[in-house]
DNA sequence: TATGAATGAGTCTTCATTCAT
DNA sequence: CATGAATGAAGACTCATTCAT
């Protein structure tokens, strides 16, 4: 392990971190925001209120970071699996495996949909969220002018537009299969999207590259 | 109007519960449901807290009735836009109606994202929440299947998944505006369902109808 | 009992307040400002403490509430006492009916000794007790210029000056009957300010009245 | 120096003690002793809280060491000022010195109110602080009656009750001082306190003496 | 029907203290 | 000697609920 100059295990803090954030939001999807309290966080952590406390001044600090850690996760799962590969299918796979239904994805949507109706009535926290949820949209943006750069979209496709139109797409699937996971059957969601992406390049694909 | 026996109007009861949760959800949107106090409520309401136990027994019915409240007169609207259009065209009043983005939009939004976030860990209103999502689901499955018992659509489409995809483009749109609306310019919206709903007609449209 | 418009009680909301002050001050009086808790108050007025947060939005308002209410009392004292005394005299009674020792006195200046604890450290509670005290002190410089209006004490006294001093001694003689009021006989500290307002006649005095 | 047994020089283990003292007088004037956490103490010396324990086995004890160190340096310097001084003029010298204010004065004056606040409703405490109280009383009390042995007062003078009155005025004037220092020109809080002890000279002093 | 006083449980937060390294 | 992780108790505060008027 890593160790700091004195010989205190370092990185460890932010471990700690890490894995109170983790707790929080095992807590948080099985009670609900409103009912997780500290002590249940700390229970689930198997210790008492104060290490919490001790690593985070607030609780609302403790969730922001809970937040931020699962987003962030989120980013670099879509980014590592997309990471070798290109084209149009590039995005097929960067956005299926964010649709890919397991316990983990119905987890990390339900999350989103605590941070999302905690945030409704909080301008900083909206804000906060609103910059995530941009951050979503930017990355598919820059896509989508990667691919008109390469001449697999039409230069006159309206970027922004298209790039909100994917994020809903994505983000309502995702308040679907919150609500009642069940109710998909594997790989309904990943058609949805495909359907979707397929009417973008019908739409804006340019012939002799994607379609033919 | 019909009285009771004291002379008090009927419905007065139930049109003071309506008051009341109108109130509660200007408020919720105002301050979050986790800031929002039975007091605030009252507030808003120009009463006290003693008021609100006459009519709701519990804070959680009041919340359960403001939430029912909400959506059916979501779905009234939707119904009353539509009653004199038919075709495929019908869809398309009934769910553009529900994107066209002023200030009761995004509030009606922000309702939704809050029940939806307080839904999440709690198994009795997360089923309650289902089945208003259930319900919308099948009225647009209505819809199609119509559509198709007309020859609009081809028989072989399978309803029940674009009712779902449908669902999930309206959806995922209300939560990007919930976002932040002033990113959306008029009609932007709209269009994004156009697109959406074209593809479905051009998918599944039969030659001669629509398409031509 | 004086009754609002509608039949309640009028004034009671604030003469329980009062109660609520006079039972903090007798539990901080015996427990000490750190130690009394609101559990304490509440205990001291045989009721939950649900019903100190009825009248006091804060821990902090209660104790404002409670300095304010003792402070006020005492110069309603002074004031009452002094009401048909004139002429030097009049000082001598107002101030000597505040260095009379008996339990109701040492309490009164245990709160002080409290309060003006609390203030160090507290730029706002300073400046709130720093007026209070200047309240005191400006009391005197008034019953000074009357007297020299009248010819009594010689015009070049420094009124300023010769106001703080007797400031001073009284607040020093309650500092010393605070910490061991069974050291001082019945009358040593009426004998000691009699001494120092005598000092002040002795110096500013004018020939023919007082002194002769 | 002397050193101890490991080649540690003696007195470090007291040094540090002065050194938390001093950092704990510093953090108590400026936050209130209510907000003055070991933590802040520890931050003040750059250091985290362990070392603290290290030197005092409690936080009391810690408190009570800084109330010593403060009011034995208070006394140190008195004595220290006064020491090649005699007659009536000692007196005075060795009082004024403590009235003379300066930041440091009013730092003094700030702890000595902490304390006493801290004392009411703790009867150890208290009786601690009476005994340092009483100290300066009898010290006034061994001047006055050197003064008295040496021809300088009356013999009948009642040396109690003129070392308390004293003992109040100094105290008075701190109270004052502490309020609000900048109300005090330069040597104004000198001049009153040579005004009362003129006084007592007036009225007990021994003609052909200090009077002349 | 409405008021608002009172309750009391629940939660967050702070903090002195202990202890392994 | 010093660190900082962990404890756990204590206190303030919030708030839904009840109830007498």
């Amino acid at each position: 392990m890593v160790k700091s100059k004195r010989g205190r295990p370092f990185g460890d803090h932010e471990a700690r971190r890490v894995q109170i954030a983790a707790a929080a939001c095992r807590v948080m999807v099985r009670m609900g925001i409103a009912k997780a309290g500290l002590a249940d966080i700390a229970r689930e952590m198997g210790c008492t209120t104060g290490v919490l406390s001790h690593y985070f001044s607030d609780k609302e600090q403790l969730l922001l970071f809970a937040k931020n850690y699962v987003f962030d996760q989120a980013f670099e799962r879509a980014a590592r699996v997309a990471a070798d590969v290109s084209g149009f299918e590039r995005l097929r796979v960067m956005l299926g495996e964010s649709v890919r239904i397991d316990s983990d994805m119905v987890e990390r949507c339900r999350l989103l949909t605590i941070f999302n109706g905690r945030a409704v009535g909080d301008p900083r926290l909206m804000q906060i969220q609103a910059r995530r949820n941009e951050r979503f949209w930017r990355l598919i943006e820059a896509e989508l002018t990667e691919l008109q750069r390469t001449g697999v979209l039409a230069a006159q496709m309206d970027v922004s537009l298209e790039a909100r139109g994917i994020t809903a797409m994505m983000d309502g699937l995702a308040d679907q299969i919150v609500m009642k996971p069940r109710a998909w059957k594997p790989g309904e969601a990943e058609a949805l999207l495909t359907i979707y992406l397929d009417g973008v390049l019908a739409r804006h694909g340019v012939r002799g590259d994607g379609m033919h």
